[in-house]
DNA sequence: CATCAATTTGAAGAGGAATTCAAGAACTCA
DNA sequence: TGAGTTCTTGAATTCCTCTTCAAATTGATG
């Protein structure tokens, strides 16, 4: 028998278990033998602990997102130079390859938001924190006069995060030519131009 | 029984069928009865013209595609004015609306893309293209002198297709500010300090 | 009109996947 | 240690999907 955990340990398994799978097959291919078998545990076991497939789902998904925003602001905190910052920020928003747990499990989001509100909401509401991280650096750049502004900082922060975004799905489905490299120093043309700074650092 | 039709009619409905469940079910969650139902046919004759159902999603994702680049290159055929060509390019990328029936399909690739590999060979190949679309109206504006390039014509190209890309999700999860007109605008915002042209028409 | 081939149906069965549940195993706490 | 609780298993059941196929229907052809 698997090793027996207590409710709340089991439910974080699960999660990432739920993660792993559907990055396997797929939001909506996803089966409750696959979070099972990437569990270690048989299908009753899971439904013991969520007797609703599509729940965890979300959950999972809500962790992931939450993760990957965390990771981008814990490496924000580490600076202060506006132009850094800046660099740093474009480069933890794209995936390290192809192959990146976090990119790809976001990447599952999109279709599904279009078709599920609840999926919608979650990566609407990444998509927005993500545009308050931006506008901040550029904000503060602005106000030390670092950056000069292209158009106001909510424009330029919105473009930096579908940029990203953009090159996301570019990067996980293997464009021969752009990887992650590529796709930052595409980003970095742009934040060139919209804050009149060279970025270099 | 259902209207006896041709081999190729009965194809092209199914691919027809299939875009319409793949729209609403996502591409890893859609079945053959979903296919069946949307074209008012029973599995068994779906079956009968496509033994296999991944052949004609993949088909249906191959139509999808192609048409949305034909619609945006003839619609740039009726125009010659770079600044014209750029800003209706721009508009013809973007869905509609939440509801848009054609980049909700390509939406549905996202995911599929970095799990499946005819689906990240088919994503990009439709990205370069559009790209090379935008170059050449990029390099046609700069060499008539109506643009002044903030960097490489290739660079810009890729960028706004990538940014297309991004808001088209965005706008197919619903987000309650970015709507079409104010993606347009984002995406204007960029095209303008990249051309340095007003792009006003 | 009669024949023939192509298309579609509907039913049967084979294979999975979800769900339920009784029994067993492991942990906790007294 | 032992009683009680929590967690896990595995089997039975039900439901659903794919697949196959013989029969029925349709359209084309002579």
């Amino acid at each position: 028998m698997a090793q027996r955990k207590s409710r709340s340990d089991r439910r974080i398994d699960l999660i990432e278990a739920a993660r792993r799978a559907i990055i396997r097959h797929g939001i909506d291919g996803v089966q409750l033998s696959h979070v099972a078998e990437e569990a270690g545990l048989t299908s009753g076991a899971v439904l013991y602990h969520y007797p609703d497939l599509d729940e965890l789902l979300v959950e999972a998904q809500h962790a992931g997102m939450e993760r990957f925003y965390e990771q981008r602001v814990r490496r924000l905190g580490t600076l202060t130079d506006p132009v850094e910052k800046l660099v740093v920020t474009i480069r933890s928003g794209l995936p390290t390859g192809p192959l990146d747990p976090d990119v790809r499990l976001l990447n599952e989001l999109g279709g599904a938001a279009g078709r599920t509100r609840v999926y919608g909401v979650l990566l609407t509401s990444l998509y927005d924190r993500q545009v308050s991280m931006y506008q901040a650096i550029l904000d503060t750049g602005a106000a030390l006069g670092v950056f000069r502004l292209s158009g106001d900082s909510l424009s330029v922060a919105r473009n930096l995060v579908a940029l990203e975004d953009a090159y996301g799905y570019r990067i996980t489905a293997r464009h021969p030519v752009i990887g992650p490299a590529e796709a930052a120093e595409l980003i970095l043309s742009y934040a060139r131009v919209a804050t009149g700074n060279d970025l270099d650092c």
